[in-house]
RNA sequence: GCCGAAAUGGUGGAAUGGUAGACACGAGGGACUUAAAAUCCCUUGGGCAUUGCGCCCGUGCGGGUUCGAGCCCCGCUUUCGGUACCA
């Protein structure tokens, strides 16, 4: 009985010591962050009195396995920065949102039938959960989901706007004159006036690169020329256009492909063939913004590797275009390259076996190799032609004319040149370009050595450096134009490159030019799950329904998947159709054709909503524009952009090309959208292994497997600890399991080995914030997050060292309490504690400026270490620390700032001030080096001068030993740190 | 192939060209406790010496610049990202 009574009194006093000491994270957290919604914390609203400052994160898919420990990495990150801000003074911006649109949904759709918006809310429901949860300062009143009507309205808005532009300078009709000569967007309509005053004219430079030819309607009067051919003459200018592209079509699925969905030239779904086909698509004129793309990068504070991706995706490069003649024709080949000095060295043609000359240049004699071959190629897709590099090819039975050697060079047609880039048609030099020379190993042509010294026997010289010579080769000279000719002999690569060009020009033969790799992009998907173009099609004439309709909202369909004559999945739509008369959406019976007519079935692709979704977080709930003047004025531009760097070459460039359309517009007030970047890593899983030895039932520990023939299993992260297997949870965790047996190490344990991979459901090794939270808490995870490493390095998670972030905080706590009573002595901090104080606050305020948040972490445990052993009770020091902390673990600072007596919330006490003089030493240790190596400390009374450090040095009876059998040739003293005595023999 | 980033203890990672390994995990030892948990203290790159002090070697490899290099330069190796015939 008396036992009995023994364990009642000790767990009383176990609980009763609990509640009053312990730091009690689960209540702290649910208080603060039920107060901080209660009083709308985080919400702002433009604010003159305070400059802004505005922070964001790339807004996530909410996919249907919720967050995993990775994903708030950058959350946090800007987490703490935007707090940061706020408690320096600014009025900061930190909106979230959705990226509503996507396939996951839309194909979970297709097999159960579940409209896709029922499972994307109820995804985004769980996100907001799990947000909430790690106690972010997002203002939520400003939430955006691309999917909602209210948001997806302007985008419609903008690609509208698209439409109705063209990109280029002004022209002479412009209503602004030449006074601006600026490249941009401009109103549609003022090529329409151009060709009222002109005719119809080409325009070349305002023209998207894959435009048609006008052919007979040049120089008509715009007045006599049809509707249709007026659509189609300015769907060449427009920014938003419709455009003939190669796609991966597949016949027996009625659908575009993406590259991934095609695997050895048959569908990755069903294994139906798939064929290259020029299809009609919604496309975005972003090569048009190229050079500003490009400029732009040089104005904003964005990674040296990000920009360097970006420029290589842009791709410029400076070149000549040159014509040769087609021999027997009137028709020109036009061929551009960045190798203008070997023109000399062009033995063959090579056309793209796409480009339109391939009519024109096939004789009767080869039509039908050449017919061949066009099938071979159109069976090939996309990326099989980048996979292996087959040398193909065909001769077209035409010469084209060289027009500095007047010799006659054959035109062959090949897959290895490209109809998307430059004029779709090279001259071909063996000798210095390598993907020439294997064709004409191949095809057995000549090769003609053009620097002196190169040997091309093996491979081709490609390098630009060298001495041209054999241009002309000895003997010959080159064509005569006016009396001159190119002699290139003897000048470099560069100077040779100089002047071909000058030589070009003067005689008209062609011209420099600057090619972009950046393509346009195709802006059709043919999805369900996405924007719905707000475009009708009046007797194949594309037309816009009027803005004041918009938005046009997605229909309803019975089933998500394409229709069975081969139309998207909004060919299954019934009411999908546009009464002109009446502006409204009726049932497809209704159509006519004169007053009713068919929607676009196509929808817009996810980077449609993605691209400038920053700017409507200006101003979330405008229904009357995309954000208002005011918003636009107040938060300009994103100011820190956190995310990952996996869109640099996607989402980071539509944007840009998005913002500076917008700016064009007048919309958006700054060019740029980010202004400063900072790319986040990955958080990797860390998976878990036990050995099964073969044929078995029987798992061996690690550091026993080597006597065994094993196979490593991943074994579910959840039930290791510190790589130390939970046998009984093991054997629970799957039927196969329930009588295995073990053979554990000598300590009765049962270790499993690790390894570094992606966190994936199939390694099992996700880990999930909601069970950290729980456990641990908020504060701890965010902590720990950030205590990992640096924010832009990918780096594995690992629970096992959470502990230290979680101690961290439990003595924080205990720092301020003694007695379940908060000690906090008024007066003036002793020396010690100012210097400990102000030491964490230099530190820490340079950390977050350059988001070196792990030091930060680092920097506030030594000095509570410090704090802690100095036995400091200052409340100074306690008011300053719930202030610094607070941008990290929000919840236990509001709650210390509240023990202190605080009424308003933490988030807007000042950020302590740092006070240099707090950190004046009395004295200075020197360390005393020879030849760089340091060898004994010296200690100085603060200020001393260089001269006598110097002599103490040498004088200290220490030095002696050091010095013995050499002379000090110099004395090398760094302030407050090293002399240095430079010995000689 | 090309472009970019990186390589430091058992682990994650610190170090404006100036005492390499901060901080944390893990490990070992100790205190408190009947015991465990929690907490606290000590040790912890390797080697030699451990009756002190100490000494030597160490930042992927090979060179170089410098009084002094993890850091800067040249040449490699490996790993991870991105890209793919761009003329």
């Amino acid at each position: 009985m008396k036992w009995e009574g023994d364990i009642y009194f000790s767990l009383f006093a176990f609980h009763f010591s609990l509640k009053i000491m312990d730091y009690n994270f689960r209540e702290i957290e649910q208080k603060w962050q039920k107060a901080w919604v209660e009083n709308k914390t985080y919400q702002v609203s433009e604010d003159n009195s305070k400059p802004k400052y505005y922070v964001l994160n790339m807004f996530p898919y909410p996919s249907g396995a919720g967050l995993h420990v990775g994903h708030p990495l950058g959350y946090i990150a800007s987490d703490i920065y935007a707090r940061f801000k706020r408690l320096q003074g600014f009025n900061v911006l930190n909106p979230m949102g959705y990226d509503a649109y996507g396939l996951p949904a839309e194909q979970y759709a297709i097999q159960t039938g579940q409209h896709p918006e029922v499972t994307t809310f109820a995804n985004i429901d769980r996100y907001r959960e799990q947000l909430d949860k790690i106690g972010f300062c997002f203002d939520w009143s400003r939430e955006v989901r691309t999917c909602a009507p209210g948001y997806y309205k302007w985008t419609q808005w903008a690609f509208q706007k698209m439409y109705n532009s063209f990109f280029g300078g002004p022209l002479p009709t412009s209503p602004r004159g030449g006074d601006d000569k600026v490249c941009k967007a401009r109103p549609i309509s003022e090529i329409i006036e151009f060709f009222k005053q002109n005719g119809v004219q080409n325009l070349d430079e305002y023209k998207v690169s894959s435009s048609s030819p006008l052919g007979e309607l040049e120089g008509a009067k715009w007045d006599s020329l049809t509707e249709k051919q007026k659509s189609d003459v300015l769907m060449n200018y427009r920014i938003a256009f419709l455009g003939e592209t190669m796609v991966n079509w597949c016949p027996k699925l009625g659908t575009v492909l993406a590259n991934d969905e095609v695997v050895d030239g048959v569908s990755v779904r069903g294994g139906f063939p798939v064929e290259q086909k020029k299809m009609r698509q919604w496309c975005l004129r972003v090569s048009a913004y190229s050079q500003r793309l490009l400029d732009g990068l040089d104005t904003i504070q964005w990674s040296d590797s990000i920009k360097e991706t970006q420029k290589n995706w842009i791709g410029r490069s400076e070149g000549t275009e040159v014509e040769f003649k087609i021999a027997g024709t009137d028709e020109y080949f036009t061929i551009f390259t960045t190798r203008a000095d070997t023109m000399f060295g062009v033995t063959f043609m090579v056309l793209a076996p796409e480009s339109d000359l391939v009519q024109k240049v096939t004789t009767a004699e080869q039509k039908k190799a050449v017919e061949e071959y066009i099938t071979y190629v159109k069976g090939r897709t996309e990326r099989e032609r980048m996979i292996d590099h087959k040398v193909t090819g065909v001769f077209s039975g035409s010469y084209a004319i060289n027009p500095f050697t007047g010799e006659k060079n054959p035109i062959w047609i090949s897959e290895y040149v490209l109809a998307g880039y430059g004029t779709g048609a090279i001259m071909a030099v063996p000798a210095h370009d390598s993907r020439d020379y294997a064709f004409a190993k191949h095809f057995n042509l000549p090769i003609i050595p053009l620097i002196e010294g190169a040997d091309v026997s093996e491979e081709s010289y490609d390098a630009k450096e060298g001495i041209v010579s054999n241009s002309p080769a000895p003997g010959k000279t080159g064509v005569e134009y006016d009396g001159e000719s190119l002699n290139l002999n003897g000048l470099t690569v560069k100077e040779a490159i100089a002047a071909t060009k000058t030589f070009v020009k003067k005689h008209n033969i062609g011209r420099v030019k600057v090619n972009y790799r950046l393509r346009d992009a195709i802006f059709s998907r043919q999805r369900y799950w996405g924007e719905p173009f707000p475009v009708y099609y009046k007797n194949g004439i594309p037309c816009m329904i009027p803005e004041e309709c918009l938005p046009i909202q997605l229909p309803q369909v019975e089933k998500f998947l394409p229709t069975e004559t081969g139309e998207p999945p909004l060919g299954n739509a019934t009411e999908w159709a546009w009464d002109e008369a009446n502006k409204k959406i009726v049932a497809n019976s209704l159509i006519d054709n004169k007053t009713v007519f068919p929607i676009e079935l196509y929808t817009m692709p996810g980077f449609a909503g993605s691209s400038a979704y920053y700017l409507r977080y200006m101003d979330p709930h405008n229904d009357k524009a995309l954000l208002s003047p005011e918003a636009a004025k107040y938060w300009q531009n994103v100011d820190l952009y956190v995310g990952g760097s996996e869109h640099a070459t996607g989402h980071l460039i539509y944007s840009r090309f998005w913002n500076k359309f917008l700016f064009d517009m007048g919309v958006s007030v700054k060019d740029e959208p980010f202004q400063k970047l900072i790319n986040q890593g990955m958080i990797q899983g860390r998976s878990n292994f036990v050995y099964r030895i073969k044929d078995t039932n029987t798992f061996v520990s690690l550091d026993k497997k080597d006597a065994y023939d094993t196979t490593p299993i991943h074994v579910d992260v959840n039930i290791v600890s510190a790589d130390v297997l939970d046998v009984e949870a093991f054997k629970a965790w799957r039927p196969e399991y329930n009588n295995a047996e073990f053979i554990l190490n000598d300590e009765g344990k049962y270790i499993c080995g690790w390894a570094v991979e992606k966190m994936s459901k199939s390694m099992f090794n996700v880990v999930n914030p909601d069970m950290i939270v729980e456990k641990f808490g908020a504060d701890t995870l965010r902590l720990y997050e950030m205590f990992l490493g640096p924010v832009e390095q990918s780096k594995p998670w690992d629970t096992n060292g959470i502990d230290g972030c979680h101690r961290f905080l439990k003595k924080l706590w205990n720092f301020f309490f003694k007695d379940d009573q908060l000690v906090a002595t008024d007066g003036d901090a002793t020396a010690e504690e100012r210097k400990a104080l102000h030491t964490l606050i230099k530190k820490v305020t340079g950390d977050i400026e350059q988001f070196s948040y792990n030091t930060s972490v680092a920097a506030f445990m030594v000095c509570l270490n410090e704090l802690t052993k100095i036995k400091s009770t200052s409340r100074e020091v306690k008011e300053a620390l719930a202030v610094l902390i607070a941008p990290f673990c929000p919840h236990i600072a509001e709650e210390l700032y509240h023990v202190l007596g605080h009424e308003g919330t933490v988030c807007d006490a000042p950020w302590p001030a740092f006070n240099e003089n707090y950190l004046k030493e009395d004295s200075v240790k020197m360390m005393v080096a020879f030849n760089g190596k340091a060898r004994f400390p010296l200690e100085f009374p603060a200020g001393t001068d260089n001269a006598t450090c110097e002599k103490a040095a040498l004088e200290n009876p220490q030095s002696a030993k050091w010095m013995e059998g050499f002379t000090v040739a110099k004395v090398i003293v760094v302030p407050n740190k090293m002399i240095n005595i430079v010995l000689k023999k």
